[in-house]
DNA sequence: CCTCTTAATTATCATTTGATAACTAAATTG
DNA sequence: CAATTTAGTTATCAAATGATAATTAAGAGG
């Protein structure tokens, strides 16, 4: 297997991944927020609690824009913040009722529109998906 | 399989890929272009030739605002316009000169950080990547 | 021809975003 | 305990983006 044509395969296999996630997320969300801010609350939905320094390292903001962006997330009542009782100045970011109810509302969607994607695969296929999934998720997309 | 648990199993798997590009790309493209622009330009790049309307499809924009997006990358000499012979409304859009040399460096700053990321996998792992994405790119992320 | 549709452009405006700097408060370190 | 580092906030400004509407020009269909 040849590196650089790997390399290549890659570039247009992550062109197709955000391609496909576009279409699937497409208007999911609620207009009454950002996609940069959907971007953060499901990055909370997948990973909380969270601390806005994680945040602001995965979704390559600074921490100013993030502090700015958080703030509006919990003025819209989606999210909470609690410090940690050790070092008082971390704090851990989860989301609210109301933002568990949006999250859960636009997975809804995006799975809907994901079992319409998948639905003439067969068992096989999707066992085989399902293995492609953890060995790129091991060897190549690790975090 | 059950398709609701390989749904939770995509979501985390694009997370992973959003984040890793991310990482990847970080400072690859010129400071003189916005991400945006950048988007279009890599779409450009692995599509060449393509159409504005393809690029709002993919991009999920309003053709405005790429047509708007596009006067600017076509003022800063990085992309070419031809007129299709046969239909006079349609445009032909690919990389010049200039173009291709951004992408060409952007690219190699990309590669170089993903050897930097498969350096320790063995060529058994790296066959099984191939496959891997082959899969996927047929059977889940297909246009 | 006349109408409708498609492809793309231009202009405008409110919002969002990115970048920077100055700041607070709480650890940590020597 | 003084100096430094870490975590996060607030304010500000220019630039990028999203949304909308009005317009041009060329095909397509009756």
């Amino acid at each position: 297997m040849d590196k650089k044509e790997l390399f290549y395969k890659l570039v247009s296999f992550t062109t197709s991944v955000h391609r496909v996630t576009n279409e699937l997320t497409k208007d999911a969300k609620p207009t009454s927020i950002s996609q940069v801010q959907y971007n953060i609350l499901e990055f909370i939905a997948v990973s909380q609690p969270v601390t806005p320094s994680e945040i602001n390292d995965c979704q390559n903001m600074t921490m100013s824009n993030t502090s700015r962006e958080l703030s509006k997330l919990s003025e819209k009542k989606l999210i909470e913040k609690i410090s940690d009782s050790k070092d008082r100045r971390k704090q851990y970011i989860h989301l609210s009722q109301d933002g568990e109810a949006v999250m859960k509302e636009a997975f809804a969607t995006i799975e809907t529109r994901f079992l319409n994607r998948i639905q003439n695969a067969s068992k096989e296929d999707l066992e085989e998906i399902n293995r492609a999934i953890d060995t790129l998720q091991e060897k190549l997309f690790y975090t």
